[in-house]
DNA sequence: TAAATAGTGTCTTTTAGACACTATCGC
DNA sequence: GCGATAGTGTCTAAAAGACACTATTTA
């Protein structure tokens, strides 16, 4: 061990160290499609460029406080599904100097999104393309709302990648479909969760069929109202206790 | 936006910043039970509790080039399987200082483990009992060589429960049970691989459908020997190109 | 009653598990 | 031939897909 790595373990302080931040996918679905909430940089680097909200982690904040700070400071919401992703550390991934980056994936219902865009004008829904099927993985593709297709700033569209990956590898064994539907809903609904996620149409009895064995869904005898034709039952994301 | 946060995005370094380390999960199987190397604390805090190999990240090294150089210069190892895991922030998660750890999972064939053991006697070979079925989660227990419990230092336990869980996670859908293997193998050694993780016992014929169906194994032709018993054949990884 | 979607019954296909059987080696 | 493990054939069980059918609502 030479007398640098000694002191690298000893006493870290006399080092220069990364500055460490979080950046968050904000993910919703509109109209079925999975767009994520970007915002404008106005400085360098990639000024002009469309970047996921972020920012530093304080000495006196956890991770998950970080995330979640970050989320209430730049979305002005106070609760949402908000799980670690990855983390990046490329040397050079930010030229001005740096920064380990702690990625989150947040997912906002479709209410909560709407009411992000309009509580926060700065902020840019974007929709998300998946050129590859299943869990393959590989670059994304953003478009602006006049179907522009965006260059994301830094690593972000890595970032981005990584949690569609993430979402569609996760997506049946984990409940993380709920996170993005309200409280109620009917099957229907959830099936569009995961057709939207996973870039493909599923086969309603079976699909129906394996969610409700699961046993995560109860049923709530109501219906939805309003539809012209046959209402849907509406169910209620929960545990069974008998598990 | 307050002031205070206003600086925080606009001029970082003027914050206290937290420390970046990476911590090594270095698993191996002995006779087909899970294992992790520890190294022994000497100093606070913590001292005389069991740890894993970890160092602070350099200004100039990149994440995965931390853990690399950790691998070499705890373990001596120049190649082996690894991946990150995840990334452990909690404000108080080192009592003497901020300390966000990247940790990382290092996975090692039973020759690599067996090497780094006996040229790094400081490392301490540790067994993994993993109480939870499927992929529950939850805390695991940590054995020495004489069968002592061991209590690790840190959230090190955390970080372990949760390789074994990413482990078991990726085993069936990824490439992982090959780096824990020689480049020749039979499919009985994949298959105790597997269990080994698993902590199940499976089925046989099923198991081999399973894996010649997925495409990633090449017959080699050749046969293992020595054996007292009919000899298996030897397979090799590699990914099928039709695909 | 027409239109539209919810929800289901059932057949087929696929995949996994059970289990016994054959194959092949050293001794 | 015996013992031991490799490797397979085949039946059963379970899960997923296909597809048409019934059910229920509004207009």
């Amino acid at each position: 061990m030479t007398e640098t790595d000694f002191l690298k373990d000893y006493d870290p302080g006399a080092f220069q160290r990364p500055s460490v931040a979080v950046d968050l996918v904000l993910l919703g679905l509109r109209e079925n499609q999975p767009t994520v909430l970007l915002i404008k940089r106005d400085q360098h680097p990639h000024s002009g460029r469309w970047a996921l909200p972020g920012g530093f982690v304080g000495i006196d904040e956890s991770l998950d406080g970080a995330a979640a700070r970050v989320l209430r400071e730049k979305a002005g919401m106070a609760n949402a599904h908000l799980e670690q992703l990855y983390t990046f550390g490329a040397v050079d991934r930010d030229p001005r100097m740096r920064i380990v980056s702690v990625a989150y994936l947040a997912l906002l219902t479709e209410l909560a999104f709407e009411a992000v865009l309009g509580a926060v004008p700065a902020l840019l829904p974007a929709a998300i393309q998946v050129p590859w099927a299943g869990e393959t993985g590989g670059p994304i593709t953003v478009l602006s709302p006049d179907n522009d297709t965006l260059t994301l700033a830094f690593d972000h569209a890595d970032i981005l990648a990584t949690a569609m990956l993430r979402l569609r590898g996760k997506l049946d064994y984990s409940d993380v479909a709920f996170a993005l539907l309200p409280e109620l809903f009917t099957l229907r609904q959830l099936q569009d969760v995961h057709e939207a996620i996973l870039g493909t149409v599923l086969n309603k009895p079976a699909f129906r069929r394996r969610q409700l064995d699961k046993g995560w869904l109860a049923a709530t005898g109501a219906h939805e109202a309003g539809a012209a034709y046959r209402p849907a039952e509406l169910y209620r994301f929960q545990r069974s206790v008998t598990n």
